[in-house]
DNA sequence: GAAAAATATGGAACCGGTTCCATATCGCCG
DNA sequence: CGGCGATATGGAACCGGTTCCATATTTTTC
């Protein structure tokens, strides 16, 4: 409807004259610069972001490939970068990647670069070469989060040592018999955070040679996932640990859950450390590794805000490892003075 | 970098011949359509979207106002809009509504009107005259999700014969001293869920005669916020209700776990039903009255495509009332025998 | 006080498509 | 076979801004 022509028009001047008094780049007299926003708000006239970004070639909008948006970890990622984007001014477009390669490719291939986006965060997502290539040679910053992706900043904890410090811990409190309750491997996502949070388990065991006292139970990443495992394994006497390193909060949960059903005292009879830092953690006194997950999608947003200003030049590939906090709360202690170390299952 | 122009040379016609093979609109021979398309695939050719969208006025993006990504109900929401727009070919521009004024006030000034999107689904979100009318006025549909707007047209459930139902089972179980958890009437979301679900609950003890047993208590939308006042309640045998009417999930599964913490056996000592169809509920056994989010979701966007096709035309003022269905699980029974229906605090 | 620099403004080109209009060719009908 | 409608294509205008360049005015500098 209303152009800046027309804003130009109204207040007497010309129609490059208008745009500099509204974008702010240029030289503009005070005076123009008033009767210009005067007319532009008189007849409501909001610039068309289309025409600005066909010439200035910048969208200020930012692309998020992610593949869940309900499950916990993912949507306070989201909540994270859509603060920080929107407080800079700029939008969020949402691609919730599924695991259908055609659709992925369409994704890529169609929307992503279709000139719509000024960047790209992925998360949780481990792209291609050729779909860094893709997005690298139209000049667009990418940052991965969750994982490392070759040749872009990435940002994520380090799993790896999480799982270590949590498995230590209960290590450290004398517990010998600990199963490991982690994401079954052919379910992980696209970067290795059941396969790390594995090996920093185990890593744990053989720094203090108790390799064969460890085992091992792959489970869905959520809440009943590690109940209906717990309810099995907690029930029979012989697989029954003293302490149980759960792969990420919700598998703590629906462990502990399980535990109080089964009447098992926790942490007397039963040790249990979670990794996340779930919002229901403190409710259930879970002694987790906080990661923060909200706080990692502000960071790569501004990772992203950063490279858009020009300011810091790309350094083809950097890694940033995130901050975690030890949480210890009334779900790990000693192991019960009668445990005697039974076999296990080795891992 | 490269324009349509560079196809249109390389295949040996003119821009509006190339423009009409690409976008399949117009005449054009099938043997001119070939080389075009191969041209264009050739060097990687793909459309500005930013171009297009400035002289067809469209967008073929689709805005999204909500007010949480990180809570179940509005997370199922954003993923069946999601699913459903990707599949249409459009876009999804995600603005989280905070509840401070001057932020939402910009979001819908500076980045909804700025043509950016086609049409906006409102998600719990309580648009007011004057931000529908500024929609309106430039064409673009609306759709609200979660309540009532007025003069456009919105789906929910019904919240109030949610809550009716839910209370009217227990009471035909033989209840009478029911409580309801419900939303804080001062922390709802813009639409009254909270209040709805609470006249609901009223409404039912009426129709039975039973208001005089019924009492209600103000908790946070959350698993926490169920479980702590649970403990409260429960824990004190003259408050202690024979069932709960949970306004969510969410307060219902907190209440039975605080209720196992207190050895209350659920449900033979207590019942307790919720509304939603949480993730959650079939673990816990919760018998729930479910909506479905994601349909809702899905149901919202499809509104808006056909908005956007041009096939319905606008009747002003619709509402659509989504189904729900009444999930009968393990945490409702008869009262205890033995209940002698003590004095209650009075709604 | 003249030259240089900074400020202020308008005109026109341009971003990369789509679409209207004009022109040309072709097939088919009476 | 003249004429009409369908098909095919090119030229040019246009969408709504931004920005380069030229010109004019003011301010600063020596």
């Amino acid at each position: 409807m209303s152009a800046i022509a027309d804003v130009a028009r109204i207040a007497g001047v010309s129609k490059s004259t208008a745009s500099r008094a509204l974008s702010g780049r240029g030289y503009v007299s005070d005076a123009t610069r008033e009767r210009v926003v005067q007319a532009a708000t008189d007849i409501g006239y909001v610039v068309s972001s289309n025409a600005a970004s066909l010439v200035t070639g910048q969208t200020r909008n930012v692309g998020v490939v992610i593949p869940y948006v309900n499950r916990w970890f993912f949507a306070e990622v989201l909540d994270g970068i859509e603060s920080t984007l929107i407080g800079a001014g700029y939008d969020l477009t949402l691609y919730r990647l599924s695991s259908d390669a055609e659709q992925r490719r369409r994704i890529f291939d169609y929307f992503l670069v279709r000139k719509r986006v000024d960047a790209v965060i992925a998360v949780g997502i481990e792209l291609t070469a050729h779909e860094v290539d893709q997005l690298r040679s139209l000049g667009k910053p990418i940052v991965g989060l969750g994982g490392a992706i070759d040749g872009i900043p990435t940002l994520n904890i380090d799993d790896v040592e999480a799982a270590r410090l949590a498995t230590t811990h209960l290590i450290s409190l004398g517990h010998r018999r600990i199963m490991h309750l982690g994401g079954d491997q052919e379910e992980q996502m696209d970067f290795r955070v059941h396969a790390q949070r594995l090996a920093g388990f185990r890593l744990a065991l053989a720094d203090s040679a108790l390799e064969r006292f460890g085992s091992f139970r792959a489970v869905p990443f959520s809440i009943p996932g590690g109940y209906t495992m717990a309810l099995q394994v907690l029930a029979d006497p012989r697989l029954r640990p003293t302490a149980i390193v759960a792969g990420c909060d919700e598998i703590a949960i629906g462990v502990i859950i399980a535990a109080r059903q089964l009447g098992i005292q926790v942490p007397s009879q039963l040790s249990i450390v979670g990794i996340d830092g779930h919002d229901l953690s403190p409710m259930f006194g879970l002694t987790t590794l906080e990661q923060f997950p909200a706080r990692q999608g502000a960071m790569a947003a501004n990772v992203v805000l950063d490279r858009l200003s020009g300011h810091a030049e790309e350094p083809i590939d950097n890694r940033i490892t995130m901050p975690v906090a030890f949480a210890v709360r009334t779900s790990t202690t000693a192991p019960p003075a009668d445990d005697s170390a039974g076999d296990a299952v080795a891992v």
